[in-house]
DNA sequence: ACCTGAACACCGTTCAAGT
DNA sequence: ACCTGAACACCGTTCAAGT
């Protein structure tokens, strides 16, 4: 009864339960105890397949980056490039939305997030950025992904209707924002993609002289 | 002995004590019994002025937001608005680093957010931008600063040198990412600022014909 | 009103013990 | 190698009790 013949456990069923956990009940409702009685088997348990819960979220965090694309920068094409990136990120995180503190805080295990930034920084510069530039583009386009994906402007704004109105004129459909809080934030981040972009346009042709 | 004739505590010296426990040790650094540890006093005694740990991050947050300017879009000027309104916003969360998690989770306290939400949306509007737009940009500003501020791209490369000069040679330089780290970030959010808003403003042009 | 001491229900993690 | 049961050092929070 102490062990069964073949494994109960293993890393990649840990994950599983761990992330639908913290989809169902957000961060916070991840412990280790919770997530072994999800797997009928004692907290102990999970250690002998993650030294902490910081590994196992990491490894999770890992999992979910996989899905990124830094393909499009393959084109030559820096502007579709980032586009891709940028977009495939957004939507790696916007899947796991309660998993996001943890997906913003570290690049995860160095092995992909290297392989990826590098692909970055090098489609960047082999289009005619200076390595500086390509640098500060890359983290740029992370900020505004992570921003994104971290906060709902619109979150903020889903109780008290009524107050609205009569003190901040200005914000007189705020309430209509919770409704469209998804959309509302697909939106601003397209225009914020597309604005930093045109932007990006205007200093490409400044600097990168041909 | 069980209560001396001067209140111990404040909630503002509770406040103080804890910002600089987080400034300090990090966000986990802090917990209720450190902090009436650091306060000579037993953990229960805190809940005399603070309901919860949340409440008081929050108000915590609240004190350190009220330092973001949205007086720059008095002048009518969209962009000098928006300027204004990202950098003292950034400032006020990269001068508590460890707190930006909180500071980003929610707008705080209703009150004052929505006033500044309400300058912001409201500088907007009168400037000519659509109400939706001035939204959208709204947001997107927000993500940008939340993003910055969370996130030092250059914060990863922090160790393991000599992995990068070999494997990714697009990075061959990321180990100056370190030591330039709060340069570079600086240097990074202002480009993503002005390459921002030089894209609205080539909206603007077509957007708000006049 | 404000602080204490003790308690409750939770954590992450360790470790000897079992198979 | 993998799982258990019990323990350790921590949490946030509550509550009767004291002044």
């Amino acid at each position: 009864m102490a062990r069964p013949k073949t494994p109960i456990l293993s890393t990649q069923g840990i994950r599983a339960a761990a992330l639908s956990l913290v989809d169902r009940n957000g961060l916070e409702g991840l412990s280790m105890r919770k997530l072994a009685q999800e797997l009928d088997v004692q907290a102990a348990s999970l250690y002998s397949h993650y030294r902490t819960k910081e590994e196992l979220l990491t490894d999770i965090a890992n999992e979910i980056m996989a899905d990124v694309d830094v393909s499009g920068f393959a084109s030559g094409d820096w502007r579709h490039g980032l586009t891709v990136w940028a977009r495939s990120y957004r939507a790696a995180l916007a899947a796991h939305p309660n998993l996001v503190p943890v997906l913003a805080a570290g690049p995860g295990r160095r092995e992909e997030a290297l392989r990826r930034a590098d692909a970055v920084h090098g489609g960047l510069v082999s289009a005619g950025w200076p390595a500086r530039h390509a640098t500060m583009i890359g983290a740029s386009t992370k900020y505004l992904v992570v921003g994104a994906a971290i906060n709902s402007f619109s979150q903020g704004f889903a109780d008290d209707v009524q107050v609205y109105r009569d003190r901040y004129p200005n914000l007189s459909q705020a309430h209509r924002l919770a409704e469209h809080a998804a959309e509302i934030d697909h939106d601003s981040f397209e225009l914020a993609l597309s604005a930093f972009l045109d932007g990006l346009s205007q200093l490409y042709a400044n600097v990168c002289a041909r």
